[in-house]
DNA sequence: TTGACTACCATGAAATCCCATGCTATCCCA
DNA sequence: TGGGATAGCATGGGATTTCATGGTAGTCAA
């Protein structure tokens, strides 16, 4: 793909920013020009399953909510837990003209960051993480994938 | 917010605001907003399933009389009861010029709110709880949700 | 006239915005 | 090919606005 062509939302790369006394990371450019391209913010909440934060496009969030609104009876116990624990917890954030969010307590705890975010390209979506969480558990991606034999060699582009 | 113009319906996060002794409770700013810019009402009831207030847009109420009219036949028992505990209940809340509503004692007292009042992010709608009374129910909820292993297309964490 | 409800004003705290700075990567020309 | 100029980006700090909340006055009904 030649530059200056229409560009699909993928997020990529993994990037090291700073966390400030406030809170405060700078989203990484090319993750800025993806959001601003598609016209969309960023939503951000807890991983329900890892140490650290998932980060969405409010697009995404609104087609959610379309799916749940179609996937249940209104009122159904499911769509209750569904949505109490989705949205509740996930929250926009807008970022300023230099380009960064602010954190809350909540999110930075829950993915243990103290002054180092550790941005992680998934696709469609990225995760936040603190560096050092994030190396061990990459490691142990690595031994996971060893002992089932994954051959990566094949799939390398 | 952003500079986007098309912004969507997406009640997101918690705020925990306090109800004062007139019954007073600021709506969170962001909340506020979308009901502004979808230049719709907030309406409130008696949650039927448990100790809340459920809140929705007034274009969601409409939307709600028009499912229960095709989900039950004229006159069943069912959609009586329904529409008995929904519309009878509901009541449209404007807010104030600094933002906030005056919640009745009815309301209160079915959600056990004395003085602070938690509002829950659902996506399309929105629930006010008493802070103690949600911790427990969002505990119980995260339980359920991972015994059932649940995925969510284009929203799994 | 009194009581209750509603609309508006005031204030402190907190979130947000914007300017300034230094660094790094890129570009361009010799 | 190398080295300086330039533009883009991450970061620090301070100014400004927004917001939640307490209080008061005004209004309508009984």
């Amino acid at each position: 793909m030649g530059k200056g062509q229409k560009k699909y939302l993928l997020f990529l790369d993994t990037t090291l920013n700073k966390v400030d006394a406030k809170g405060r990371v700078s989203i990484p450019a090319d993750y800025r020009a993806l959001l601003e391209q598609q016209e969309t913010e960023l939503v951000a909440f807890r991983s329900f399953t890892m140490p650290c934060i998932e980060c969405r496009t409010s697009e995404m969030m609104e087609k959610m909510a379309t799916d749940i609104d179609n996937s249940f009876s209104a009122f159904s116990n499911e769509q209750d837990d569904l949505t109490g624990l989705i949205f509740s917890d996930a929250k926009e954030f807008p970022f300023d003209s230099t380009g960064r969010i602010v954190l809350t307590e909540k999110l930075l705890k829950h993915a243990g960051i103290t002054d180092k975010a550790l941005f992680v390209g998934k696709g469609r979506t990225f995760q936040i993480w603190d560096p050092d969480t994030y190396q061990a558990k990459e490691a142990d991606m690595r031994k996971n994938a060893l002992e089932k034999h994954f051959n990566i060699k094949n799939g390398e582009a």
